[in-house]
DNA sequence: GTCTATACCCTGATAGAC
DNA sequence: GTCTATCAGGGTATAGAC
């Protein structure tokens, strides 16, 4: 428990490594040195550099609840605070990184071009895993939300705000560029408030006019 | 005009490399061999690799109308209907690349993990321009959204969202899930349309209850 | 399981004749 | 402006003693 094997020292320094650095640009002499490890422990452990980047992408898989979730939902319980105490997680990364990384599978997942099979089914796990926790607080805001409110496709819009707003974000080295994704989901919301509360009463399906020909 | 001259050559060879590819993973001796050119004459227009990149992010960023814009909104007049349009743009190059790339601004700007500043200058650049295009759409909508609505904050989302749904059709190897995102954002925008139709009438202010303490 | 030394390749970039 | 040949460096991965 106190002095990690080797193997837990690597997965642990690659995970920080790919972080700050991307997979690509992290080399496995960077990783021998940070980890403490030599070349052939490595290459005992793991066949090769993506292996240690399926393990990384395991260990968040894993570790969602005590890593991500937990620490954020500290001394919150509403469950529609959740979501937004979620995304201000993700803020509080971008500020402390200088809006230079906040999402390490987003990051990873448009990093890696051409991800192999393996890699790309553990990003899309843990997208997955991702969306399911904000599935969950979306069920429990019960009837605050539009009874007909598909929770799971607003979960993955949650997702979608903010790995864009993230992108955003980092590109302009701005974080008002998060918040502003983060300020207009949030009037979303309102909207579905107000609707929730009015529930399938009053004039539905007045949506946008369109002048044009549609479609 | 036919043959393009060899400095063009190589600017447009590495705008599809590096959207194919990836700036990364595309080697100089790759885009020589793309654009039949040698590697003296390669280093005679450019002092190195990176320069050749914000040549092709100005050709982005130049083009936006002709390459980007117009062909998207060809036969589409209405305004709002130009924002959706220019969203389904984004969902034929994911389908007709089997979710493998469709925003090459938002691929690069993910990609480069820290890029340099005229890098970077250029990727914002690029953002603001689409922004801006949308914005337009967004003012020529005039009354059909609330007056109040910041249209440029809008215009953001839009980009947000949108960006955001190709990073997750790209990691599920699956649109339904940049589709999801584009009709959560129809939503949001029929809300919208119904708050213009209703213009500072009604309950404002009944956004979503908080049971806990906010913030 | 750990260590050192090293093979081998591909990278971006250069030199210098034409 | 174009060509060929090549450099120096860093990349991943391996070999083989301990």
């Amino acid at each position: 428990m106190d002095a990690p094997d080797t193997r837990q020292r690597l997965v642990i320094s690659a995970m920080q490594l790919f972080w700050e650095k991307g997979y690509g640009s992290t080399s496995i002499a960077d990783l021998l040195k940070k980890a403490d490890v030599n070349s052939g422990s490595l290459y005992h452990f793991f066949p090769g550099k993506q292996d240690v980047l399926l393990a990384v992408l395991d260990m968040y898989h894993a570790g969602i609840r005590q890593m991500l979730l937990d620490p954020a939902w500290q001394g919150v319980d509403d469950p529609l605070d959740k979501v937004f105490a979620l995304l201000a997680r993700y803020r509080q990364a971008l500020v402390e990184s200088d809006c230079f990384y906040a999402c390490p599978i987003g990051s990873l997942a448009l990093e890696l071009h051409e991800p192999d099979a393996p890699v790309r089914e553990r990003l899309a796990r843990n997208f997955s895993a991702w969306t399911d926790a904000i599935t969950e607080c979306l069920e429990a805001a019960g009837t605050r939300l539009p009874l007909a409110l598909d929770r799971r496709a607003t979960a993955r819009f949650v997702l979608t705000t903010m790995e864009g707003g993230v992108m955003l974000a980092r590109t302009y080295r701005e974080v008002s560029y998060f918040d502003g994704a983060v300020e207009q989901l949030k009037l979303y919301f309102d909207h579905l408030g107000r609707d929730a509360a009015a529930p399938a009463s009053r004039s539905r399906r007045t949506p946008v006019r369109r002048k044009g020909r549609a479609r």
